[in-house]
RNA sequence: UGAGUAACACAGACAGCCGCGCCUGUAUUUCAGGUACAGGUGAGGAAAGUCCGGGCUCCACAGGGCAGGAUGCCGGAUAACGUCCGGUGGAGGUGACUCCCAGGAUAGUGCAACAGAAAAUAACCGCCCGCCAAUGGCAGGUAAGGGUGAAAAGGCAAGGUAAGAGCUUACCGCUUCCCUGGUAACAGGAAAGGCUGUGUAAACCCCAUCCGGAGCAAGGCCAGACAGGAACAAUACAGUUGCCCGCUGUGUUCCGGGUAGGCUGCUUGAACCUGCUGGUGACAGCAGGGCCAGAUAGAUGGCUGUCUGAUACAGAACCCGGCUUACAGUGUUGCUCAUUAU
RNA sequence: CGGCGUGUGGCUCAGUUUGGCAGAGCGCUGCGUUCGGGACGCAGAAGCCGCAGGUUCAAAUCCUGUCACGCCGA
């Protein structure tokens, strides 16, 4: 499993120093943290809904890492941020739209 | 067959591949731990809302009084409850059945807008009688009638009367007492009384019963970091809630500085399943069986295939008993009513 | 986990304590005024008081449940 960001200062620290990229369903927030792995962070706000909702939407963005992970560049802090959109999406357009974003960053190798 | 009513049950399943948390075992290693492999296990009927009750932990092993809060027909169940069961009374339904915060208004206080004479110690119109200056006025009697209002001073009939009136009587209602049945609420019956009083207690209140406070971020252990200064005070301050008493302790407040960790509590329980017994029932007892989540930014996911079609509400966070609310689609059983056939 | 508050015309708020008529300002519509507009004056419309049930003769107000939003403490 990738290793993931734990704590509210650094995604603070995320969000204040990092760039950002949004499409439809997801806001990708990267900075480079000088380290020899990647780290990720997910947020999923209460206004996407429910708890099963939020839940859901997780666990869709987390398996897209899981799959893609091999194919970012080394050495960045990632947190994904899920927007309203996101909420009853299948596993295909949350995967794209990380995909997408990640190309918007110049950090997908392939 | 149709309509209805009540009580339950399910909440997608199976197979393959790739992944996650926990436990156990084995191997390895830098050995309070990490990694790899194998096996086992892994969200709900409401996990939700947080509306009640309890366990557990700490605070004087938990005290007294006032205040405050909750409950409210009767009996029972339970660890406890505002929950449940069985009755009583009332309401709805042809019925099965369902619903009801259902104590007290002669303990006291308050309120009852508008209309109306009057909203609670009744005389506006009307009716009757008497007097006078007589198509009118004054004094008195009268609650049968009128109109107002949500509500009008027991209802209705007969007797009675100047006109009337529980003034008297029959029936009904109310109150008191007695008898019978029932643990009781209450029901049935008999007698007496006089209708001296309406409604509201989900108005204040009274009565009875119950309630100490805080909450797993409770509480305990380990490791680590830092820097102290000022003010107040033993008639003070804190520990526990609003107040007082009692008890215990010795600090309290402000400014500045530091603090991003780990372990435990953490799941064997007033539990669950099956059967028997007792009880109308809630429930209780006995026997047997197995262990059935324990995360800590938070574990259940993705893809493919099959099953007509795969879809509702919704995610444990210390635990348990209830209540309330949300919910696609199904299934089972009992009972009631209507129609038809035999 | 514990506590508090707010839902009322299109908008911002009173009224709830002590039950009986739903109000104010801005905005909107019409008329007047002005050469015209603004300002001003006059008149008017617009609300099942978040939802459901109950108590009461009568509920925005009292009681119960529920929904949404906001705030505070650990």
């Amino acid at each position: 499993m990738f290793i993931s960001i734990r704590k509210n200062y650094e995604f603070l620290n995320v969000y204040h120093h990092g760039k950002s990229y949004a499409n439809k369903y997801l806001v990708m927030y990267i900075l480079e943290n000088q380290k020899p792995v990647n780290r990720f962070g997910i947020t999923v706000s209460k206004k996407v809904g429910n708890s099963v909702i939020r839940h859901r939407v997780t666990r869709l963005i987390r398996e897209s890492i899981r799959l893609n992970e091999e194919q970012f560049a080394i050495g960045y802090d990632i947190v994904i941020v899920a927007r309203n959109t996101a909420r009853g999406k299948k596993y295909k357009d949350i995967e794209s739209a990380v995909l997408h974003l990640g190309r918007l960053h110049k950090v997908l190798e392939k």
